[in-house]
DNA sequence: TTACATGCAAATGCTTTGCAGTACT
DNA sequence: AGTACTGCAAAGCATTTGCATGTAA
C-alpha cells in the first residue's frame, strides 16, 4: 500500500487519488499491457471512476516520468506497458494483444552501423502472430 | 511506361489514371517510405491532382494486393513502403522519417519459440534514432 | 496559497466511408 | 453494359486540450 505511494513520489509524481488507483491496478502483479480504454473499463468494473481524459493524462505522465512505456504497433490504439526495460513483444494480430517475449529468448547477433549524427535510442522488435 | 501498367495488371489492379500517376512516382527509383499526405503534396507539386481520399484508397489497395507494405511506428501517421520484402527500419524520431536497414547488416541469432496455435506472420524491427 | 491535477466537453487530425458521378473492360 | 474507381464532404475514432474546479504540498 505504502509502496505504491512511494513509487509515485520516487518518480516525482504527486500521489493523487486517481494515480494511486491506477498504480495499484497496474503494478499489483505481473507486467501488463493496457490501452487507455481497457483501463477505463477495468476501473469502472472495480466500482471506481476516473475520466478517460484523466487516464490518458496519467498514463502519459507515467511514460514521461519513466514509470511505464508506450508501444505503438497498431494504427488504432496505443498500448501502455508497465515494463520499462528493453524487451520485445509478440503482437497477436487477431486479438490485438501484446505479449512479452522473454529477453533471453532473443539474440541479436549483429546490428547495423548507426548513421553518424544519430544515436540509438531503443530497439523495438515485434513478432506478429496469426492464428494457425 | 508500359511496365508500370503491367505492374498494376499483374497484381489484379485496374490501371486507372490515378494509380498510374502514383505507381510511376513511387516505383521510379529506389525504395520509398511515404505518408498519404506527403504523396498528396508531391503529386500537387508535379501539377497533377488526386484527392487525399483516393490516395488513401490507392495505397491501401496496393497494400492489400501486395504491391506495398504499411508500417506503423508513430501514433499519428501511417507509412507506406514500396519494399515488400522482409526488412527492417531506422526510425529517426526527430524528423519522423524511416530509413531502410540493409538486410544483411542485421542478424537475429535466436528467436523465441512461437506459442502453440499461432504462426509467425512477420518480424518488425525498429531502431529508433535520436539526434546526437 | 500556489502550483499542479482532474474532468468534462469540445477540438484535433488522420483515416475511412457513403454516394453520386466517371472510367475501365 | 456492368463493374470498379474516384472525389468530395461527412463521419469516425483515439487522443489531446482549454478551462473551471478541486486537491496536494
Amino acid at each position: 500500500m505504502e509502496n505504491y505511494l512511494d513509487l509515485l513520489k520516487k518518480h516525482g509524481l504527486r500521489p493523487t487519488k486517481q494515480r494511486l488507483i491506477i498504480v495499484k491496478l497496474l503494478f499489483k502483479g505481473k507486467d501488463r499491457h493496457v490501452t487507455a480504454n481497457e483501463l477505463y473499463l477495468e476501473i469502472k468494473k472495480n466500482k471506481d471512476s476516473i475520466s478517460l481524459a484523466t487516464i490518458y493524462n496519467v498514463l502519459n505522465d507515467f511514460v514521461r516520468f519513466g514509470l511505464m512505456s508506450k508501444i505503438i504497433v497498431d494504427k488504432d490504439v496505443a498500448y501502455f506497458d508497465t515494463n520499462t526495460s528493453n524487451h520485445y513483444h509478440f503482437y497477436i494480430e487477431d486479438q490485438k494483444k501484446l505479449m512479452d517475449i522473454e529477453t533471453n529468448s532473443v539474440h541479436i547477433a549483429k546490428l547495423p552501423k548507426i548513421p553518424s549524427n544519430y544515436k540509438l535510442k531503443n530497439i523495438d522488435i515485434f513478432l506478429t502472430l496469426k492464428n494457425k
